[in-house]
DNA sequence: GATGAAACCTAACCTTT
DNA sequence: AAAGGTTAGGTTTCATC
């Protein structure tokens, strides 16, 4: 993982679909160079795969909402993870510094999908309660989901 | 958007560097056809791009934190959009419903990192305050990012 | 990094519905 | 028209040196 490795992955990210000699050009590298590169970056697990963006709102998961978790008492994060593990809705959550136990970010249909999933979050025992900021609109999407 | 385009989004998902005629044998179309495709759903922004997935340990971005943002005034989504465009520590963002203006999602090497690129979204003039939640434990990760 | 054979992409043209 | 198939060229990939 030298400059140049993290160079091409800049590049794959940009475009996973661009040929060697392209990502070469920008990376001062032949084409073959690029390529054993790559085959070594997948090889080694760096790279776990090329995948596409699609636009969320064709996908039929348009609204979005981020989930402040609120505990009774002390859980452990195996325990929530337990919990979250559960409701398919639920595409990223952690535990957080600051007044709540963990964050939870959720993607469903519409309004009345996400109320049902977030229903289920708070059937647990241990859940005290929640705060839901829905996502208005989205500002930067720089990750692949 | 037919059962068609589907299946080749989900073949993409899968391998984004997969050849036309691979997918065309997968959903039963000829490698040209996939590529009109791929390039009509492109082009009618269905398809966002192609990217890669890294192993987030080895990118060195371990530390994960989500902000609230809370603005001066009234401030447009295409202003902040602006704003945080220029961050590239930030890997999602979005206006929200309640308290705050926006939530922004922040990676970076380490919590020095972290705030390093904290004080770039604060040094707005619309940007009144953030309150951060750095992730402690990731629980679930459904997304690609 | 260069080479060459094989595979692939791409655009033009033709056929089908 | 709109969508798929076929073909031919130029280009890219990939193993080998």
């Amino acid at each position: 993982m030298d400059r140049i490795d993290h160079g091409i992955i800049d590049r794959l990210r940009l475009n996973a679909r661009a040929g060697y000699a392209d990502i070469g050009a920008e990376v001062g590298l032949s084409a073959s160079a690029v390529k054993r590169r790559i085959d070594r970056l997948v090889a080694d697990g760096v790279i776990r795969g090329f995948t596409v963006q699609v636009d969320p709102a064709v996908e039929g998961l348009a609204t979005e909402a981020y989930v402040e978790l609120f505990c009774r008492g002390t859980v452990s994060p195996t325990d929530l993870k337990r919990i979250l593990a559960g409701v398919p809705e639920i595409v990223e959550a952690g535990t957080v510094t600051g007044e709540a136990d963990a964050i939870v970010i959720m993607r469903a249909r519409d309004v009345i999908a996400l109320e049902d999933a977030l229903e289920k979050v708070r059937a647990a025992a241990t859940v005290d309660h929640t705060r839901s900021a829905i996502v208005l609109s989205k500002l930067i999407t720089r990750t692949a989901g």
